[in-house]
DNA sequence: TTCATAGTTCGATGATAGCCGAAGCATCGC
DNA sequence: GCGATGCTTCGGCTATCATCGAACTATGAA
């Protein structure tokens, strides 16, 4: 009856709650075996088993095969951001699980979307950087400008040239279902991210599953001053 | 078992290709009526009611009751991001479905609504009004201005003060069916198109049953110096 | 080869949920 | 008032699908 592809089946796959709770474990970006997985979805190995070849069908997730592992990733980053709005428009909702443990507030203030951060922290970073003339947004495109890759190269040494790639774009706002606001994702996005991890400014917590990111000490005081909320 | 919203019953939602097919229907950002909805579907009205409760319940659309109508829309635009987002990655998964037909160009343009004006020259008649600061609108009620009450006088030989009715509004903001604006109902909305008929500006169209409005040459001329678009 | 682990396929079961017919309210037009 | 229309609620039917036990395949280690 419809122009368009076909969505529910698609929804229909996140819409169970074992294969959500799957999908939800790899946005932090790594790769699960189907063992992890099913574990983390709280069901058999072939319930598992089962599931994991649905969301393989219909595109959501792509297997590496490594001896006798199978490692799961989402198969594309739009599925991340698919997954984020869902969050979004469920938090809205006022549909929270149960489960609301100490974590929330750490998840609140930074956390790991996909590969880039988010949370208060992401927020003020891309508010700061757009203060900073370090990017240019227009409706839901963001620019690097010339400052911007100046500023990249000087105080993260990261080479934006560097960063293009063939089907992601280097810069992309992402909506935070925390804030309601935009924070940065995109391959600058994650490779700032990177950087972060590598200077021992934050890291992921050590949790299995977990989105948290701990910022050190340190890494907070330097970190507020590039992207600092009073600038 | 994680922290975060519970993704898995908004996808579920969206995920059952009758309320899939409301929602998509819905993208456009007009408001449509339940029954026009379960057609939309493909549904009886009965299951379409669920749907919607349904629906409603998690947020992603939300009522507007007219009369005896309820009209649906999307509830926040970030709903309808989801859902091209989903578009986006079930067209890459190969899941398309087929093309559909438009609807009658002149029933958009002008057609009767109960008693009263609608269609795209009704919304662009309100429009014109509220610049010219003849009614004041806040939230859904609207009120007649004194300038107003001058103007129905003077332009129209309407005199607003026999307008007013025991069980209905003077004038009341009316949800259209084309445009997904409002426009202007309540005994003014009815007295206006009565004038409009009168002064043989504008005829309803002879086929029984039609809601079609014709204007006349001459008429469509007074109509648009006194209510153009581009005022 | 033999055993252990990771993952899959198959079949039966059970619960969820979509669907419609019939009947019930509410609103509009006369 | 009356009937007509839009929408909802209720009850029962049916189909789908997630789930797990058991058995099967594939890789790696001893």
């Amino acid at each position: 009856m419809k122009a368009g592809p076909d969505i529910s089946r698609i929804a229909a796959l996140v819409g169970d709650p074992a294969r959500c709770n799957m999908l939800t474990a790899l946005m932090t970006g790594r790769a699960l075996t189907a063992s992890e997985l099913a574990q983390e979805a709280g069901i058999t190995p072939q319930t598992a088993s089962s599931h994991l070849a649905k969301l393989e069908a219909g595109g959501l997730i792509e297997p590496e095969k490594q001896g006798r592992h199978r490692y799961y990733r989402l198969s594309d980053p739009d599925v991340a951001d698919v997954l984020e709005g869902l969050q979004g428009i469920a938090a809205r909702a006022g549909h929270m699980r149960v489960r609301t443990g100490p974590k929330d507030p750490a998840l609140r203030r930074a956390r790991i979307c996909y590969d880039h951060l988010a949370g208060d922290l992401g927020v003020q970073m891309l508010d700061s950087m757009k203060r900073q003339k370090l990017v240019r947004q227009s409706k839901q495109a963001i620019e690097l400008t010339g400052e911007g890759k100046r500023f990249m190269a000087e105080e993260l040494q990261i080479d934006a040239d560097a960063l293009t790639h063939p089907r992601r774009p280097v810069c992309k706002a992402c909506l935070d279902w925390s804030e309601r606001r935009h924070h940065l994702a995109g391959t600058l996005g994650a490779a700032m991210m990177d950087r972060f991890t590598a200077l021992k400014w934050a890291a992921r917590d050590a949790t299995p599953g977990s989105r948290v990111v701990n910022f050190s000490r340190n890494g907070e005081k330097r970190f507020a001053a590039l992207f600092g909320a009073g600038e």
